[in-house]
DNA sequence: AGTATAAATGAGTCAAGTTCAGTTATTGCA
DNA sequence: TGCAATAACTGAACTTGACTCATTTATACT
């Protein structure tokens, strides 16, 4: 018979590497990069260690399978989320939730992920590299909408408040969980993202409101009409 | 003769240590952590293997005495530069500048010891706890002060307004370290302050100008008396 | 000078990542 | 269906490198 089981070989050789990943996934966040063994990995999955090889590079490409997982999970819940708001506001209020919550998920795996992450030498062209692109590719156009709105500041390079946004959350992140371990109650998702929000709206230079709901002051509409202007004669002198 | 050299038993042995520190530094910042090889180490430092565990209980240990080192000269450059300053602006520009410049230089170190900072398991009584706990007093401080003034918005937690201002400098850092690799010109630590200042000068609710030295609007005037009534009546409260 | 103690050494141990020659399963084809 | 050909798998052997320890060398004290 040319098919013993109902699945094909790609299924099969997919569900491996799955079920390899998981293993890994668990060993690396119980253990650590070092702490982790790869015979562990190995028996938890149900294979030899020499299949393992079979799958992936070595150790550190397992760990960087593992984390390009989360961030394949981690980008398609941002563009999900983005996707059916309209606001530049709750846009980004969405994104630092989104961002702030799944950071305290897998804090575990990202604090061994930053090695590599931050690691200038060979980064630009690795594979964390393309993970971290993908991201924020979605954080960047919502800030260009909200740029090109008139809703944001416009004299600060994109990557400057991308780091500043990032920044404070992941920071909010460590401290959370640095402090978890000592305090009673586990930290709040939601509130964290709300106390980095109150910073992030006036780094940004954000109005809470979306312009059209709330009843606009005299200054705020001049500063508003500024941003447009200064916005248009950039394009118009571009071109 | 009790003493063949004009060197004290002490002195040798810290000399020791020191050539060991330096050649760490130099092993772990050029090869990573993993990479770095202690047979290399203690070669460059002119010492058996054997010797560098007398020193040093193990590799992580090693490299957390490297990192200590860098945390104790970036802690007194900011508390020595601090204590020049009266403004609050003055100050928290000064941090900034000197907290970026400083991980630019020591980046890679930096990025090797993330691991340890963010690893929450055990991170709090290791030695890298004490290490940032040293280093966030003196910015601790200064942020007190200013809220003591009326110069900073006294609503959010002080563990917030640090993780937006560091954790928006390291990431600024990092995206300069990444760009520095491609870019032709090395990445400008001013100007990236002052960029990152712009944006936390109202994340911090902080008036650029120290208060006495700019003509103030009743606007900021009102906001500077709610700031510090309020203040006032936390303290009244509290006892 | 002689002895006790501290410091240093480097060959040897051991753990763990990686490889590879041999084995088993799967597929395409007559 | 049976037979190559190839893909997938295995685990024992290899290799590397952190760490130990019996031994040697230097220093301090009397």
């Amino acid at each position: 018979m040319a098919n013993s089981n109902n699945k094909t070989r790609r299924e099969r050789l997919e569900e491996r590497e799955g079920a390899i990943l998981a293993a890994a996934h668990d060993e690396f966040v119980r253990h650590g990069f070092e702490g982790a063994k790869i015979a562990a990995i190995a028996k938890r999955a149900g294979v030899a260690e020499g299949t393992l090889y079979l799958y992936f590079r070595n150790k550190q490409a397992l760990l960087a399978a593992v984390v390009g997982a989360f961030y394949a999970r981690l980008t398609r819940g941002a563009a999900d989320g983005v996707a059916g708001l309209t606001s530049t506001d709750g846009r980004l209020a969405f994104l630092a939730r989104h961002h702030l919550k799944s950071c305290l998920d897998e804090w575990a795996l990202l604090a061994l992920a930053m090695p590599m992450l931050f690691t200038g030498k060979d980064y630009r062209g690795s594979e964390y590299f393309g993970f971290n692109r993908a991201y924020v590719a979605v954080f960047d156009s919502v800030v260009r909408e909200g740029i090109a709105r008139g809703d944001l500041r416009n004299d600060l390079p994109l990557h400057m408040l991308r780091d500043g946004f990032y920044g404070s959350l992941e920071h909010s992140v460590r401290t959370a969980m640095v402090r978890e371990s000592s305090a009673a109650q586990p930290p709040e998702a939601e509130s964290l993202a709300d106390q980095a929000m109150s910073m992030i709206r006036p780094a940004f230079g954000l109005r809470r409101q979306a312009p059209e709901a709330a009843g606009e002051s005299m200054a705020d509409l001049a500063q508003r009409f500024e941003r447009v202007a200064s916005r248009l004669e950039q394009v118009a002198g571009r071109r």
